[in-house]
DNA sequence: CGGGGTTGCGCAACCGATATTTCAAAGATT
DNA sequence: AATCTTTGAAATATCGGTTGCGCAACCCCG
């Protein structure tokens, strides 16, 4: 709209610097930034602000990232190093993560730190190093990686939160409650009738992964019931069906299955058909973390869903109070995880 | 190794400028910058220029990236405008776009363009005006943006590609070969004896959507076959699910099904099992794109892989090349996919 | 009518780099 | 020995903002 009143339309315009917009509403350039930026300790007339006010928009004003960060010493920038793009759990905390950085002013740069790309934890340490971004979300899965080791050593050398993660020693984990959705799981589970229940867990290093087991044996042990049936398999479909496979041979009288992820669950249900149990009639499968597609598997996949987007939201937050200067804390989601009751939980068979 | 030679090892570091550089090896700053960038037109005895080297290397010298970007006007950062985040398709594309941009010395920033978060266009311009990036990867899907037709109509107002999508009107297309990977699907669905083989398309407004049932319908005519088996859905599971459920029930005698992406595959599969037809003994499957998890579903699925990886430093590559100063040229990468037999494809029923 | 206190805004120094110009000292030339 | 070139590096302007301080003009008051 005020673009056209310009004549200048959508012709292809040149960035309009300060002085430009000091020039056209005829006063210098420190009053039109202190206008712009609500400077309190401007005095300054009414019909003045609104001549910079004016000229601003007839410009399309936008301030020079780089000459404001330069000034001010803050980029709008945060990093975010995710362990594995494709993996949808950290693709939904992105998501939430931008989105919120976003509506805080804030744009986000992405860092892959997988396992196959281990330069991660370097790339971070040149993009604070450079100035680039004022704060960072770690939410590399990789168990002390150099990145995470000097951060929990020098936690003040930048703003930084661990995002799904509980680092040992730091105060800035941002995190769902992973044991309270794995004892929601196996309160699932025992509600049809379910006794003998084992869980696939993760790597044992990996602190989200004895998070699930706690969260199984404990409530295992307050419902009087055994929480020994445990197998270990990376967090993928092939650690899934391996640890599957192990299980169902050592103890076939399992008849119910807590799975920490869907990538896992998947396998599971793999390992399942190739050891001739049909699920959910000769056992039940739950997982932890919802996805689309769970409920075009066969059978449609009972899942417990986690508040993936809100820990994202959270995390910037987080690192938001850090930036502004309040002293850091860890902070824990408590709630919003549900079980999505589909096809794959029924009562144990009758036997 | 070197820091350790500091005496400060791994303490808090302070950032390191220009001018301390400058001083602890005792010249001027503009020497010491011109020797680090290389500046040919400096004229320096070797020894200056070792002193300069050493006390940059010390002091763990990092230029500072806003105040460089505001002298040379270049950011370093390219911003991927991305409709779907966790769709793994993007996610592949965006993490090779990401490790080539490190190796060229670029970061990228994420925006996502969802249909339920139409802001990302306006982000865009935002990030544009305000300096913050050299150029664009437009990965968006939905047909005629804003962004899209502003880009088109003004081409040289910022460095940009349209990625793994034909624009019409834009010389700036990189683009892999759907074409060509649809004739392979059809033809490897035909080597099997299937005479009576469907597509699941997309959007018809879409125009990788529009690129499949091209392909699939040359292929058909190349082979003699009949074409007209079409049903179109959104790339989902659920516009798959619907699709397949409508053609299977308007054109029952249908043997096999070309899918169009993943998504659709999984609810193609859930249809199927609906309509009582078993795959692939009933209905053979093969999708476009392969994902780790189809090799995990019931059955496993057939797919056709494509160089996604490869897309995204293409992208990169050419937008490159844009910054550089070399006029734009859309890109298509031609070969480099392939099927990868699963069990999804099987011989069609004897009848 | 002159002095003190606002009101409203301009001046100029910085932020940390890059790039052009200037200049002192050393060596070559006559 | 006096001047002309080079060599090597210092000065300085600039990029586009932010911010502390200064300073007129205006007001009110005695």
């Amino acid at each position: 709209m005020s673009e056209t009143t310009t004549g200048a339309g959508n012709a292809p315009r040149v960035r309009a610097r300060l002085v430009d917009v000091a020039e056209l509403s005829g006063v210098t350039k420190s009053v039109v930034s202190r206008v712009l930026n609500n400077d309190p300790t401007l005095r300054a007339r009414p019909e003045t602000r609104e001549r910079v006010l004016e000229a601003a928009r007839e410009l399309g004003y936008r301030p020079h990232a780089g000459a404001r960060a330069l000034s001010v010493a803050r980029t709008g920038t945060f990093a975010f190093l995710i362990p594995d793009l494709t993996n949808s759990v950290y693709a939904v905390i992105l998501r939430g993560a931008i989105r919120r950085a976003r509506e805080l002013g804030y744009v986000v740069l992405i860092a892959e730190d997988a396992s196959h790309a281990p330069a991660g934890a370097e790339e971070y340490s040149e993009l604070v190093d450079a100035g680039r971004v004022d704060g960072l979300l770690v939410a590399s899965a990789r168990p002390e990686s150099p990145l995470v080791a000097a951060l929990v050593e020098h936690p003040d050398s930048v703003a930084h939160v661990f995002v799904n993660r509980e680092v040992p020693g730091s105060r800035r984990n941002v995190t769902v409650d992973i044991r309270g959705a794995s004892r929601l799981a196996v309160e699932y589970l025992a509600s049809f009738g379910h006794e003998r229940i084992g869980i696939i867990s993760g790597p044992p290093d990996l602190q989200p992964a004895v998070a699930r087991t706690e969260g199984f044996k404990s409530k295992m042990a307050d419902l009087g019931l055994a929480g020994d049936l445990v197998a270990a398999g990376d967090f993928d479909e092939q650690g899934g069906f391996e640890a599957a496979h192990e299980l169902l041979s050592r103890a076939p009288e399992v008849t119910a299955l807590y799975v920490s992820t869907f990538g896992q669950a998947v396998g599971v249900l793999a390992a399942a058909r190739e050891a001739g149990r049909v699920v959910p009639d000769d056992l039940s499968v739950i997982c932890y973390d919802d996805v689309p597609v769970a409920n075009y598997l066969n059978p449609a996949l009972t899942t417990v869903s986690m508040p993936l987007n809100a820990l994202g939201v959270a995390a910037v937050d987080a690192l938001m109070e850090q930036v502004g200067g309040a002293p850091a804390a860890s902070v824990a989601i408590e709630d919003h995880f549900a079980v999505v009751p589909r096809k794959s939980v029924a009562a144990p068979p009758a036997s």
